[in-house]
DNA sequence: TCAATAATGTAGCACCGGCTACAAATTATG
DNA sequence: CATAATTTGTAGCCGGTGCTACATTATTGA
C-alpha cells in the first residue's frame, strides 16, 4: 500500500510469523475436526455416537467431551438429543469428510515413506491438522506416482 | 478371545485414545520447542535474542512472548538478563537442537514428496511437533535412499 | 411401581496462550 | 544532565482444554 514499501514477497521474518500463526489457528480447529471425524465414524459403524463413547475413544473425561460437543453445537456442526446421541449437521458432515480424507492421506503417505503402520496412525492424529491443501495435493500426487 | 484377556495388542479403542493423548501432550511442548529453536537461531545468527525480536518473529505480542519466556525459565530451559536478552541452558540448547533437526527433516521430506518449498516450510511449523522418533528415523532413511 | 444403576449434564478449579493497557526500567538523544 | 523513546515487565481479561465432584435425568430391574 505504501509507495515506498510494496514488497512482492514478504520479509523472511513475516513469513516465519505467518507459519506460526497458521499453526496456532490450525490448533484451534483440531478439536472440532477430531470430534466430527469420530462422531461420523461412530454413526457410520454402529449407529450411535454417545458422549460416553466419544469420551472413551478420545481418552478424556465425559465432562470434557460434553463441553467440546457443546462447542460443536454452538458452531452449528452438530446436534444432539438427550440419550439419543450426537449427530452431525451438513457442515459437520462435510468437515468430518474432509478430516477423514486428510487423515487417510497422511497415514498413507507416512506408510509410503516407511513409517510403521501403527506409528503412522498415531502420528497422523497430530499431524493431519497441520497439513495444508497444497501439501495434501502433493501427497496425493506422490502416492499416485509411487503406489499405482 | 482369551478368558483372562491379557492382550499383546491393546484394544483398538485404547490405541486410538493413545494417539489423541500423544497429540495433546505434543501440543503442550510445542511452544517450548518453538521458543527454544527460535532463541537458538537468533543467538547463532546475530548474537542477541531479545523478547521484542522473539515476539515479532513469532507474530505475538511482547507480553505473550515474555510470559512464555518465563515458562522456559521456570522449566530450566532458559535464563535471561535484563536488556541483555535470553539465553538457553544446556537442556534448552539440546531441546533446540532436536527441534531444529526435526524441523529440517520434516521440511526435507515434504519437499522430497513434492510439496513446494515455501509451503513445506510453513506446514512444517505445525507438523514437526507431532512427528515421533520412529517416524523421524523413517524420514531419514527415505531421504537417504531417494536423495543420495 | 419404585429403587438402583448408568448416562448425561453442570459447576468450579487449574493451566496455558492470546490480547490490551499500564508501569517501570534502560537506552538514546537533545 | 535531563528528557524522550524504546524496551521490558506486570496486571487483568478472555477463551480454550483438561480435570474432579456433584446434580440430574433416563434406563434398568427387583
Amino acid at each position: 500500500m505504501t509507495a515506498t514499501d510494496p514488497p512482492a514477497t514478504l520479509p523472511t521474518e513475516a513469513i516465519q510469523a505467518q507459519g506460526f500463526e497458521k499453526a496456532r489457528s490450525a490448533q484451534s480447529t483440531a478439536v472440532l475436526e477430531d470430534y466430527a471425524e469420530l462422531i461420523d465414524d461412530l454413526l457410520a459403524a454402529g449407529g450411535e455416537a454417545r458422549p460416553t463413547d466419544i469420551a472413551r475413544r478420545l481418552g478424556v473425561s465425559h465432562a470434557t467431551a460434553i463441553k467440546n460437543i457443546a462447542r460443536l453445537k454452538r458452531e452449528g456442526l452438530a446436534t444432539s438429543k438427550l440419550y439419543r446421541g450426537v449427530f452431525l449437521t451438513q457442515p459437520g458432515q462435510e468437515l468430518a469428510a474432509r478430516a477423514r480424507a486428510r487423515h487417510r492421506l497422511v497415514v498413507d503417505l507416512l506408510v509410503a515413506v516407511g513409517v510403521p503402520a501403527d506409528c503412522a496412525e498415531q502420528d497422523a492424529e497430530g499431524i493431519e491438522h497441520h497439513v495444508s491443501d497444497v501439501a495434501l495435493a502433493a501427497f496425493a500426487r506422490f502416492l499416485a506416482a509411487s503406489g499405482g
